[in-house]
DNA sequence: CATTTCGATAAGCATGCGCCTATCATCTAC
DNA sequence: GTAGATGATAGGCGCATGCTTATCGAAATG
């Protein structure tokens, strides 16, 4: 009936180039991937404990211990023990961390501009309410 | 001026579901993520080289000898030296592999219609029609 | 208070992958 | 022919990741 390659074939490659264009872009700002979706993370609100976090970004929450580390040590996040519960830490992104992200952000979405150019306006919208819905489905 | 989030965070998540999907769907049928790009390629049109084939299928020339060898075991493939170049192996899908390549897809397509059931019939053909524009854009 | 639970951290292990090298067979060019 | 290029294959190295365990401080529970 349907005539069409799968979902994932077709995702996969585009996800993966949009991956490595990300990987460049971030370079100069000097912040890892990992760094730049805590960041992002942490750019819609405080989280009170680092497993939450990980949780949210999908990562390990042994794994994203380093990239806290360095993002404390830059400057770019807080980690201060909760005074009520002094075994979690609380997280949350600083002036500076915000200024990053919404730099590293804009040089992203410049490249991945780049791609969404060649679509209709139509198609582009629709894409990306469609992702949008898409994403939202299957994450929580 | 652009208000939305990056498209790979977008895409990501969605692709890692569409994924563990596929292979679990792939698990009844007895064959792996590999071999059932390595069907799909093969089932387009026969190939003259492992190299070629592992460049159409983004895969490692020296990774895919392994699921080679299963898929050939398995009357899935043939993989024959070519008659004038006895370096190159010509690669071929049998009917058998024809019919659990056709078997698999119509799988993981009835599990991919879940998720894009829930779109309206012009978001659905459009999200499709992008994709397939934006893959082909980001691949040759 | 003593036991148990919980969060953060470090460390270890197995996996899968990309990359690089070596080997062997074969083909091509000179 | 002889030298160099090409294809398949095997093996090893390194990296990132997921998963598990151990430790330690701090809470919560009885």
């Amino acid at each position: 009936m349907t005539e069409r390659r799968d979902l994932a074939a077709m995702l996969h490659p585009l996800v993966k180039a949009l991956i490595a264009a990300e990987i460049r872009a971030l370079e100069p700002h000097g912040i890892s991937m990992w760094a730049y979706v805590v960041l992002s993370a942490l750019d819609d609100g405080p989280v009170r404990t680092q497993a939450a976090l990980a949780e949210a970004v999908g990562a390990d929450k042994t794994r994203i211990i380093g990239t806290l580390d360095r993002l404390q040590e830059a400057g770019l996040i807080t980690r201060e023990p909760d005074p009520g519960d002094r075994r979690a830490r609380l997280l949350a992104i600083t002036d500076a961390g915000r200024r990053r992200r919404r730099a590293a952000q804009a040089d992203i979405q410049e490249g991945e501009e780049l791609l969404l150019a060649t679509l209709s306006p139509g198609d582009r919208a629709a894409f990306l309410r469609v992702a949008e819905t898409l994403a939202n489905n299957v994450g929580p």
